[in-house]
DNA sequence: ATATAAGGTGTAATTTTTACACTAAGTAAT
DNA sequence: ATTACTTAGTGTAAAAATTACACCTTATAT
């Protein structure tokens, strides 16, 4: 590459960590890339920065080209800038996460050919993705993990009607381990901005269980005040 | 300016809020900026990353020339990237903290003409900064309040041998809040990683309080299990 | 000797956390 | 209709952690 004696010559990036909970499993939304480098390979929602857009603002466009998602609101959590972590120059990378409900409802298209597609992979059946994507995605988890402990981003990741042990799962998932049932109902429903709905799950070959909603009111009145896991 | 066609366009930068403790205040490092923009303004120690360095040596070398200090581990904790946030282009900023053990010993001493001098500055008198710098060192503080509840992070803004008031004074300083003496000496010594010295405070004009130190390897020990104020 | 200023300590009441196992309700198959 | 199956839903006692609260001790300075 040429020499530029501009202090402008960095490129900065977005890539983004979407978290779903779909049929029991964690998952997070991966695109196959159709540009170089790394064409051909699973990674991460990402690309460059514009000019004239906030990182905000960048993050929201990029996620909607690659994946057709809009009205996502993410979170930053760290940036990447080693040296080599990009084959082209010199590019720092700013991660955001977000946690999603997801439904057969929101198809995955993106709107550009920089991606061939977008999909939902289990994080546990992880493809090798390129650039430095495996570490970012491993920090996005740390991050949950803590932040799933005072704050209540479980919901984020249910439909808007969810049974407690639809909770519980999710919790068990990102912390990693099993918890006993009665304390993790009597916990939850502590906190009282769980509201139980008159109306029950449908749809299961078995007793079905009742619904509740995230009251967001009511969290909003106990913000401030430490909820902890 | 003029258009450039390359990607690489943007410059990056590392601010630093290094939060001391002195006198029982909480203090944090700025500088006297000696170069455009902001010239003669107070602001974070901050410069631009170079072209080879990662954005941590980044930020150990740019403390370094402008105050002198080295050897301080520093924790990325945000990155700031608004249109408008540095008259001069687009430049995206990730910042740094840490905390430090003020004292007499450590000079303040600039390296390079970019700034005048560097001198630490009570947090309730703070000047009017340049760039976004209020904002960044308001986010700082909020991370800092987060993390002390956690992570050990108040004794490195100790002497090497302190008392238990004096950790006291920390929390009460950085949480915002009294703290009951009994109940705040109860916790923090049930949590086993203080060590008590045979050695008593000197130099005070009353009764001299007992000398502890924050012992690493006990510390160690319980990394990954949670500390809780 | 006395005044001053911070050091250092214990307990009881309350709240929170933990460990633990059975019955109830609905569906599906026979 | 009976039965088998699967998940829903619930309570309590013991242990641990948190809270509220006040006085004597020790060193220095006068």
């Amino acid at each position: 590459m040429k020499e530029v004696l501009s202090i402008f010559n960095f490129a900065v990036s977005i890539d983004c960590v979407l978290f779903g909970f779909d049929g029991g499993e964690l998952k997070i939304l991966l695109i196959e890339r159709n540009e170089d480098p790394f064409k051909d390979w699973w990674a991460l929602p990402g690309n460059l920065v514009g000019q004239e857009e906030s990182l905000e603002q960048s993050a929201t466009r990029i996620l909607h080209e690659l994946t057709g998602l809009s009205n996502i609101y993410m979170e930053q959590y760290y940036t990447f800038g080693n040296v080599d972590r990009h084959p082209k120059g010199r590019v720092i990378s700013v991660a955001y996460y977000a946690m999603l409900r997801l439904g057969g409802d929101k198809a995955l298209k993106p709107l550009t050919s920089y991606a061939k597609k977008a999909q939902w992979i289990n994080i546990k059946e992880l493809p090798k993705l390129g650039f430095d994507h495996q570490n970012i995605f491993e920090k996005g988890l740390e991050k949950i993990k803590r932040r799933i402990k005072h704050l209540p981003i479980a919901f984020e990741l249910l439909p808007e009607k969810f049974t407690l042990t639809q909770v519980q799962n999710v919790y068990e998932l990102i912390l990693g381990k099993k918890l006993d049932k009665r304390n993790f109902r009597k916990k939850i429903l502590s906190f009282g901005v769980l509201k139980e709905l008159n109306e029950k799950q449908k749809g299961v070959s078995f007793r079905a269980a009742s619904l509740y909603k995230f009251d967001k009111r009511k969290y909003a009145k106990l913000y401030g005040k430490q909820i902890s896991f």
